[in-house]
RNA sequence: GGCCCGGUAGUUCAGCUGGUUAGAACGCUAGCCUGUCACGCUAGAGGUCGACGGUUCGAGCCCGUUCCGGGUCGCCA
């Protein structure tokens, strides 16, 4: 193994050029490839910039080119030579045009042969990859992605710089409070028995931040939730935390749109129409049955309880009489893709959310139809419902009925989702961001059969809705906002309570006491009897926005060291157990589970 | 916790109706090769078919259990 000594990195691998030629140059980097020509050698070296050529021939000398004779793949390489142009080029690379003819090679470790090539668009199972994580970072679509989010990174922090946000760092080991999430928890020492919590989020202590008058508040702040994962969630996640004093709500998403447009032009070149639009809670509901929706593509939910309430089909007038509603997604030019059988999964889907059943017409080319129903209709009631679906030949109508009208839209909502997937309607490259507004403030608990907050319980009712707070719950709409992204949920906020009297009434709403109040948030009651300015802000998720920005299906391509399904990291293998001497000190006995 | 999909050389995969010694490509090792760039040519090494149990004369293949991974529902104030 050699030494750094007498050389010094001029340029990065991926830099040099033609107009570098006859320059004298000291590259770093690690060996992507080997080609021995037998006197003639080419060593392609990687760094994170790209690759350039490095070449041995009868012009190296014999020590230098031996050298190069033992070098193999992902070996560390120093490398001094001339800069020149190739008798044959490679187009297909920016470095193609020239080559390094080297003078001085140090080889500065050795590597054993990786466990899989470090290439771009690499195949291997993800679980190798993760394993081997330094090895996967090292291919440059993960180093793209990597170094990206540190671009945008740097864009947040500049943009919320110059509107006057201070960052403030919040601690990591907190109170637990347990509502909503599973905390993560982490036993003290000194205070055998007793737990610190990791923050689902800063929450708290940026209003409290905001009582201490920093007025506007960001942070790059971690979080963590001990809950399942999926391929849109990771146990400890970035969220960009934002509060701010003296604003309503559409200072707070002004502030968040102008962010988007900012973020989107400087790292993506992609420009966003201000001001985004913005659909309501119930508005989302009715037209894609979620709260997040996908708007890059149609297939909005038609309402056919009017056209079908005396229709012969006993499972929609009941639906209708029962107080719910019979729906419909009509999918254009579905005949051929939605047979009986794509049908069939649908209707399991269906089932698996919830549905009863799923009826359908599929509508030939010729104009003949099929319908799961059809022998309970007459014509006229079949061609209106056609009518009203407004669907045509090749079209193919998918029904959901039920007495729960949030079941009937939020199935179909997921259908749509699926639908649209099988037909490969969603556009690539396209970012569709809107607002969802006006929130329901409760949310009914069926398994705890009470109302909780469907926020959080220091989200603001909405000012004309203070009169029915006790009244008619279902009815009362929240300060509460989020930001969509081609269906993700990318943020999340609220104006805050700051008024004592209004949090402890929702509080009492919620079935919290003013004991459990105060055991639980007592020091921000207390503090908001010293002066709390209005406030409101919102928590951006940075690994989701990235993950859409560079369009990957999973958070796991933009965090450099994510955990797997089973929320374990397979690199570390981590969590493990521990010394029982640690456990000792924390005074935790482990008791195992028996079957 | 439920459901769906997957697990065969280092990697990506094939493996028929259960039937000889489990194959291919890439990678790896060695030799040859003066302009390659997915270099080429020749030869070679490399396997507990995730694990355990069962059925069978015989299991990579069938059955059961289990482990691991992915997706999803529940869950995620």
């Amino acid at each position: 193994m050699d030494f750094m000594t007498g050389l010094k990195r001029t340029d990065y691998c991926g830099t040099l050029r033609l107009s570098d030629a006859g320059k004298k140059v000291t590259v770093a980097g690690w060996v992507q490839r080997r080609r021995d020509l037998g006197s003639l050698i080419f060593i392609d070296l990687r760094d994170r910039t790209g690759i350039v050529q490095l070449a041995f021939g009868e012009e190296t000398e014999k020590s230098i080119f031996d050298k190069a004779f033992t070098v193999r793949s992902e070996f560390v390489l120093m490398a001094q030579g001339t800069v020149r142009e190739r008798s044959s080029k490679n187009m297909d690379i920016p470095t193609g045009e020239i080559e390094i003819e080297v003078t001085d090679l140090r080889v500065l470790a050795k590597s054993e042969t990786p466990p899989f090539e470090i290439t771009e668009n690499c195949q291997t199972a993800e679980l190798t990859r993760l394993k081997y994580r330094y090895l996967d970072l090292r291919r440059p679509d993960l180093q793209k992605n990597i170094i990206m989010r540190h671009k945008i990174a740097k864009i947040t922090r500049d943009y919320f710089d110059e509107n006057g946000f201070i960052e403030i760092e919040t601690p990591i080991l907190i109170k637990s409070t347990p509502e909503g999430a599973r905390d993560y928890l982490v036993p003290s020492r000194i205070h055998n028995g007793k737990f610190y919590a990791l923050p689902q989020s800063p929450q708290l202590y940026k209003q409290l931040s905001m009582v201490a008058g920093f007025d506007r508040y960001m942070q790059i702040a971690r979080c963590f939730r001990d809950e399942d994962l999926r391929a849109d969630r990771q146990p400890e996640f970035t969220q960009i935390d934002l509060e701010m004093s003296f604003v309503d709500m559409e200072d707070v998403l002004a502030i968040g749109e102008g962010y988007m447009e900012r973020v989107f032009r400087e790292a993506l070149g992609v420009e966003i129409k201000l001001p985004l639009p913005r659909l309501t809670f119930k508005e989302a509901m009715e037209r894609y049955g979620s709260d997040k929706p996908d708007t890059r593509y149609g297939l909005e939910i038609t309402d056919l309880s009017d056209t079908v309430k005396d229709c012969g089909f006993g499972v929609f007038t009941s639906a209708i009489e029962g107080g719910g509603s019979v729906r419909c997604i009509t999918a254009e030019n579905a005949y051929s893709v939605l047979t009986r059988k794509e049908i069939d999964k649908l209707t399991e889907e269906a089932k698996g959310i919830g549905a009863k059943g799923l009826a359908y017409v599929r509508i030939a080319e010729d104009g003949t139809f099929n319908a799961s129903f059809a022998k309970f209709m007459t014509d006229d009631e079949m061609s209106a419902l056609i009518a009203k679906a407004n669907a045509k030949a090749g079209d193919v109508i998918l029904i959901i009925g039920d007495t729960k009208n949030s079941l009937v839209l939020s199935v179909l909502g997921a259908l749509r989702q699926t639908v649209a997937a099988k037909l490969d309607i969603i556009p690539k490259g396209q970012y569709n961001l809107l607002w969802i507004t006006e929130f329901p403030f409760f949310d009914w608990n069926e398994e705890a059969q009470q109302f909780v907050a469907m926020h959080h319980p220091f989200t603001a009712p909405m000012d004309e809705c203070l009169d029915y707070l006790e009244t008619d719950k279902a009815k009362v709409r929240a300060k509460a906002y989020d930001l969509v992204l081609n269906g993700i949920e990318l943020c999340s906020g609220s104006i805050r309570i700051t008024n004592p009297e209004l949090q402890g009434r929702i509080f009492s709403l919620l079935g919290l006491s003013d004991e459990e109040a105060h055991i639980k948030f007592g020091y921000l009651l207390d503090a908001f009897k010293y002066g709390a300015p209005p406030h409101g802000g919102m928590g951006i998720g940075l690994d989701r926005l990235i993950m859409q920005m560079l369009g990957c299906d999973s958070l796991r391509d933009v965090i450099a060291y994510p955990k797997v399904q089973n929320a374990s990291e397979p690199m570390t293998d981590c969590p493990a157990t521990v010394d029982d001497l640690q456990l000792r000190e924390l005074g935790i006995s482990c008791v195992k589970e028996e079957e």
